[in-house]
RNA sequence: GGGCCUAUAGCUCAGUUGGUUUAGAGCAUUCCCCUGAUAAGGGAAAGGUCAGUGGUUCGAGUCCACUUAGGCCCA
């Protein structure tokens, strides 16, 4: 007879196959068509707060899976406190003006850009903002982030607008912003100033030039012996082009420095030069001089206030002092361009110098550079360099390969040249010393960030926030056309947001400036009432550094500050400084309670992933071939503190987690299909001492679970989750229950205290998952026909709570010994099946022997419980060793002993039972099996 | 060149304030079993100079220094 007709066995319309491509699209439609985020809303209305506030990425190109990691990451942790029962609403942003977006529309346009204004190139920029977002957030909705999609912040929403301008004003009003004349990095190609963000170093050849300048009087007070001889100071620079720009040439204060005397190898004149004595040998040996003699030698310091003549314009320049001169490169003698440099500029603001810089927007020589006007750099560059050369005081001219900031965007080298900008003043009013006092309240994870966050505050100069271009939010200041006066305070700033936040700032492109100051408003130099608009933008970064004002105070859902920020490390300079930076201005604290840093992607081999490389890996693409739920399932994986190595492969060994926690799911599903804990639940007291180690287990689950979800240790979670599967569940617990659960009557009270205990597990198991797995929590619990919570959604229910009661220490500790033992039984049953006398492990019959009276009293205790538990037809527990046993290895005063079963197999149950045969009418089954099949009849 | 960070089996992670004879899990690998979770399930085995070197210590994966490789930010 074919008992297997009569056993209980699993079944369930919950696939094996998890098939995530189809499915996950029709479970998010499915959240949408419900509403899943309202109800959420709507469900946690007046509970406690958790506000993470989203950073915005920009709206352009695909999306890297860095940027897809980030956006789960912060899922995690809104479903998390969501599901312990906080209010966590998440409002997805966008930063959608800026210099990414123009430069790639500017590129679409080509040519044609000279015939649009402002106006026109700005809608084009908010089309294809516009464009992005949507395939952006197609995708982050794809990865099953939960988050208000349909309201998401926009940067050019006009209500976000005056919110940038709101600060700005209250920046203004505080008096944080000056405007200056100031050396920049100005790309030439894209006419505009670039934060230090919107730099790439790359390697660059340029000229390498040593110059003479001759001092205006003799030395001989100094060195004794040069008399009545010129003596000239030799620079080094890289950018010849900048040297109509000298003012002054700094030498180092504490180094030596020598007068030479030598023979010039082109002019052959005897010339006497000053460089740093430890420069000497290198240079004159680079310039081709081996004959010279060492005249003299002084401190830096003593030379200090030196004039020469300027080697090709009439001008007269002075030796000043630098503590940045270097022995490294060039002779000690730093040819200074305060308007074409960081540093230059600062010594010349120490020594009193203007700020020349005669090289306009283009990159083309003014006026004011006399015989090159008119000339580019590179132009002039050769020009300037023959010229030195026609007038003896170029010494050398080589190439030279050095690392060179080059313009993000377009990848052209980039220039310092001063211009007018804003900027926002660090020290004024000890701003820099109140944000770093932000940094120090703040919670940073990990909590080196504080020290990264606080050095970059501490040392970091002046913010330049203006840019000269048009994909962006104007600043609202004002200049009187008749004197140029700069009209610029709170009044009118707050005037300014008013029209912003009925119109968006695109009116300021098309509308007369009248139009936005409010009426009598008067020049406070000369009394005109006619003024013209600033047309310079503002930085980006200053922008999405004001979503504390336009998002979070903005929106009721949300709060200020928020409770946490999350991005990868690369914004600690970024986004964190630059959100910290106004709001501590305006509003004199942080916008953030806490701040938690990523590592970044990188390829397997630990390398910088790029597209270039091919190593690149996108969003779109990982969805299509893994699916979700395993994406956010390796996400989850791994420990974010570190750089995070990510490839095809990679990735899809997730997959067999995966499946190892799907197949978990569905053999609870399948075993519960005739359970209805309404009727069938059997009291904790009453269940088998293994169904209570199980019950005690999860009740671990869910306490490290919850520790490890709270302190943001996901990869601790995924761990967690995955080995109870593995480890607790499938490998032991499961596969020890099946005899019970397939083989003993349906109802009885054995079967259903088994039932009983995955029942309780199933629905742990689910929510627990449920912020890490959503697609599949969300099939689980739709496949669940007796919910404990009587809610459409899983992710509308809360985590479950450890219950103390179930936690039980002392059974755990029992059960310890007896997994050990078990153990030690399975090698001895593997030794078996390797001789070819077993294969089921139900063909063994087992002996425990010990002489350890206490252990043999224990194991004499769970003497009727050992079968099941080896998963073997019988067990004695002895006190004599056979000679045959074999001594346990982790419990090492156990002996055991296998044998083949004597017995016959019940055709059933297929344990080898003494009882085969015995009852009548029952031939072929044990009197267990033969107990059941009566019932059935 | 500077600041910050990282380095434990092929992969993802544990490894408490330095302290137990053989550095732990899980996955992947190999071999075996089962065929009543079946494109599943079970068992066993193998796998590590704890990046390297030096130091502190009775004792170092753990503390210190340097080196190497890599990442982020800056110059």
């Amino acid at each position: 007879m074919d008992y297997k007709k009569t056993l209980n066995l699993p079944t369930t319309k919950f696939s094996m196959k998890a098939n995530l491509l189809e499915k996950e699209p029709l479970i998010q439609k499915k959240w949408e068509k419900e509403a899943l985020y309202e109800e959420i809303r709507k469900a946690r209305a007046n509970r406690k707060k958790y506000i993470l506030h989203d950073g915005p990425p920009y709206p352009t190109g695909e999306l890297h899976i860095g940027t897809g990691l980030n956006k789960i990451l912060k899922d995690f942790i809104v479903r998390f406190f969501t599901m312990q029962g906080y209010d966590a609403p998440y409002v997805p942003g966008w930063d959608c003006h800026g210099l990414p977006i123009e430069h790639r529309v500017m590129q679409e346009i080509g040519d044609e850009v000279k015939n649009l204004t402002k106006t026109e190139i700005r809608k084009k920029c908010k089309k294809y903002a516009e464009k992005f977002v949507n395939i952006q957030k197609k995708q982050f909705k794809a990865l099953g982030v939960l988050g208000d999609w349909e309201q998401p912040y926009l940067t050019f929403n006009p209500v976000y607008e005056a919110g940038i301008i709101e600060v700005f004003g209250k920046l203004v009003e505080k008096g944080y912003i000056y405007r200056s004349r100031k050396p920049i990095h100005w790309c030439t190609r894209c006419h505009t100033a670039l934060a230090e963000a919107e730099l790439e170093y790359k390697n660059k050849t340029s000229p390498s030039v040593y110059v003479n300048f001759k001092v205006k009087d003799t030395l001989d007070h100094i060195f004794r012996g040069t008399g009545n001889s010129d003596v000239y100071l030799m620079i080094w620079t890289t950018t010849p082009w900048t040297l109509p720009a000298n003012l002054a040439i700094a030498l180092h204060p504490e180094y030596d420095y020598t007068v030479i005397s030598y023979s010039h190898p082109k002019t052959n004149k005897n010339e006497i030069v000053l460089l740093a004595d430890k420069r000497v040998d290198e240079v004159l040996q680079s310039i081709g001089i081996t004959d010279f003699k060492k005249l003299g030698t002084v401190q830096g310091s003593a030379l200090e206030g030196i004039k020469y003549h300027h080697a090709f314009l009439e001008r007269t320049g002075s030796v000043v002092m630098a503590n940045y001169v270097t022995l490294t490169d060039g002779t000690g003698c730093v040819h200074t361009a305060p308007g074409h440099g960081q540093e230059d500029f600062l010594t010349g603001i120490k020594y009193h110098l203007p700020i020349v810089s005669p090289v306009n927007a283009e990159g083309t020589f003014t006026n004011e550079a006399g015989e090159f006007a008119g000339q580019n750099i590179a132009e002039g560059n050769v020009s300037i360099m023959n010229k030195l050369d026609a007038i003896g005081a170029l010494l050398q001219k080589t190439n030279i390969t050095h690392s060179y900031p080059h313009c993000w965007r377009c990848k052209n080298p980039v220039i310092f040249r001063a211009t007018e900008q804003w900027f926002v003043n660090l020290d004024h009013n000890d701003l820099r010393h109140t944000v770093l006092n932000e940094i120090k309240k703040t919670k940073w994870i990990p909590s080196w960030g504080e020290n990264r966050m606080e050095k970059m505050v501490s040392e970091r100069p002046d913010w330049c926030i203006s840019r000269q271009r048009s994909w962006g939010v104007p600043i609202p200041a004002f200049f009187c056309k008749e004197c140029g006066q700069e009209h610029i305070n709170a009044e009118t700033i707050f005037f300014v947001r008013d029209k912003f936040e009925t119109e968006g700032a695109d009116a300021w492109f098309f509308k007369d400036a009248s139009y936005f100051l409010p009426p009598g408003t008067k020049c406070e130099k000369c009394g005109n009432t006619h003024f013209e608009k600033e047309m310079d933008i503002f930085d980006v970064w200053f922008e999405s550094g004001s979503s504390h004002n336009s998002v979070l105070k903005k929106r009721a859902e949300l709060a200020y500050p928020a409770d946490l920020y999350l991005e990868g490390t690369d914004q600690h300079r970024g986004w964190f400084q630059l959100s910290l930076i106004p709001s501590v201005g305006a509003w004199g604290k942080a916008p953030f309670k806490s701040v938690l840093t990523h590592g970044f992607v990188v390829d397997e081999m630990g390398e910088k992933m790029s597209k270039s490389i091919g190593n690149f890996i996108s969003v779109e693409d990982s969805l299509k071939e893994f699916g979700a739920d395993v994406l956010r399932l390796w996400t989850s994986s791994m420990d974010y503190q570190h750089d995070m190595g990510v490839s095809r492969n990679l990735i899809g060994r997730c997959s067999d987690a995966y499946r190892r926690i799907r197949n978990t799911f569905r053999y609870l599903l399948s075993n519960l299909y005739d359970f209805n804990p309404d009727v069938n639940t059997i009291y904790y007291e009453e269940l088998l001492e293994i169904d209570r180690w199980a019950l005690h287990k999860t009740q671990e689950l869910i306490k490290h679970v919850t520790a490890n979800y709270e302190t943001l240790q996901f990869h601790k979670v995924f761990h967690n989750i995955h080995n109870f599967c593995a480890v607790e569940m499938s490998s032991f617990y499961l596969d020890i229950l099946k005899d019970r659960l397939y083989t003993f009557a349906k109802n009885s009270q054995e079967r259903r205290a088994a039932q009983t205990v995955l029942h309780y597990i199933l629905l742990t198991l689910v929510k627990l998952s449920a912020p890490i797995i959503v697609h599949t929590a969300e099939e689980v619990w739709s496949i669940i026909e007796y919910k404990d919570e009587d809610l459409s959604s899983v992710h509308l229910t809360t985590f479950p709570k450890c219950k103390p009661a179930w936690v039980d220490g002392s059974l755990n500790q029992n059960w310890e010994k007896l997994i050990d033992i078990r153990t030690d039984v399975a090698k001895e049953l593997e030794k078996m099946r390797t001789a070819k006398s077993i294969g089921n492990s139900l063909e063994a019959s087992i002996s425990v022997c010990t002489e350890n009276e206490a252990l043999y009293q224990f194991l004499k205790n769970y003497e009727n419980d050992l079968p099941a538990l080896f998963i073997v037809s019988d067990v004695r527990v002895d006190k004599n060793i056979g000679k045959n046993a074999v001594r346990g290895e982790l419990t090492q005063d156990i002996w055991i002993e296998c044998s083949v079963s004597q017995h016959k197999k019940c055709a059933r149950c297929w344990n080898y039972r003494k009882s085969v045969g015995s009852v009548e009418n029952f031939q072929t089954v044990c009197d267990r099996c033969a107990d059941v099949l009566k019932g059935l009849c």
